[in-house]
DNA sequence: TATACTGCGGAAATGGGGTG
DNA sequence: CACCCCATTTCCGCAGTATA
């Protein structure tokens, strides 16, 4: 897989573009540096240039543009682009790593992850933007065999360190995920597909923990109390992208979410312990509370 | 008019699969 | 496992086009 090398100069371009505005010539000049530090030769002809620039725009969604009076190239809507592209990017120099890892293996020990699925990374990337069907092996979480599918896929979402799928299967409007750990193989077919409706997927999970998409219900508001300690943690490392800090002193910090309720989150709710207490909703208190009392007899029966 | 962009053909590199 | 062949990917350079 030729891949990594172009993805490296991708990163490389668009990192010096974020800098500031650069002429061709600069670009030029801090990749034939990039080169020369990673052992590489990532230097490149102006019409190659000209179609990375295509690419970045695709693939980021950064739009770098010439400015003829400066003659200098910049990033045209980096208000926008930012944040999710920075991870996107991020998500590619690991997948990048992983690639290249297996040069290093013997120098450079990853933490056992299981970065599983990343190969079928790119391939998916593919086959979300020309809208191409995909055929997939995959072994369902609670079971022990592999089912093949044929999808529809539309996006990409990380969750907690792993990569998900997003697709419908065919006829079906229904937004599933699909672990990329669990795609056994993956196989984009030459049948295009054309969504006649429309998936706002950000706006589906805007208010979703982790993976698992709600169809129905609204989602609420849930308000957290952390101990003092816990809390510096969450507010650097916030739940969701909804959450506010609504009140704190020296022992506690509160924390306002607007979520939808699932299993995941309440497992993580869970997770913290004695470091936190949920003040509303109400029925939210009581199943956490009963499944800490069950918890609890585990050890006191 | 100078400079940057684009389309296209072909060369080189890469990877998969088959064969002995 | 080494080797070769073929398909695909990636890239370059040319030549023509667009833009200020």
């Amino acid at each position: 897989m030729p891949k990594q090398r172009y993805i490296e100069r991708y990163n490389a371009i668009v990192e010096k573009v974020r800098k500031g505005r650069c002429t061709l010539k600069e670009i030029c000049e801090y990749l034939s540096i990039k080169s020369e530090d990673r052992d590489l030769n990532l230097t490149i002809s102006s019409r190659t240039f000209n179609r990375d620039l295509d690419e970045i725009r695709d693939i980021y969604g950064i739009d770098i543009q010439y400015d003829r009076t400066q003659k200098v190239y910049y990033i045209a809507n980096d208000q926008v682009a930012n944040i999710s592209n920075v991870r996107l990017m991020e998500a590619f120099d690991i997948f990048n790593t992983l690639k290249m890892s297996e040069h290093f293996s013997d120098f450079i020990l990853f933490e056992e992850r299981k970065p599983h699925g990343t190969q079928h990374f790119y391939p998916l990337l593919q086959a979300i933007k020309s809208k191409q069907k995909i055929k997939i092996v995959y072994r369902k979480f609670s079971e022990d065999e592999n089912t093949e599918r044929i999808l529809l896929p539309f996006a990409l979402k990380e969750s907690k360190g792993r990569w998900y799928l997003l697709a419908t299967k065919i006829n079906d409007t229904k937004l599933k995920t699909y672990g990329l750990d669990r795609i056994i193989s993956l196989k984009v077919l030459q049948d295009f597909f054309y969504s006649d409706f429309k998936i706002n997927i950000k706006e589906k999970f805007k208010h979703s923990f982790g993976i698992i998409s709600v169809d129905e219900g609204d989602p609420e508001t849930v308000e957290l109390s952390f101990t003092r300690k816990q809390g510096e943690y969450i507010k650097t490392y916030p739940l969701h992208e909804s959450q506010q800090v609504v009140f704190e002193n020296n022992e506690e910090i509160r924390v306002k979410l607007l979520i939808y309720v699932t299993y995941d989150f309440i497992m993580e709710l869970l997770s913290f312990g004695s470091e936190m207490k949920v003040i509303s909703p109400a029925d939210l208190q009581e199943e956490i509370q009963e499944s800490l009392e069950e918890a609890l007899k585990n050890y006191t029966a």
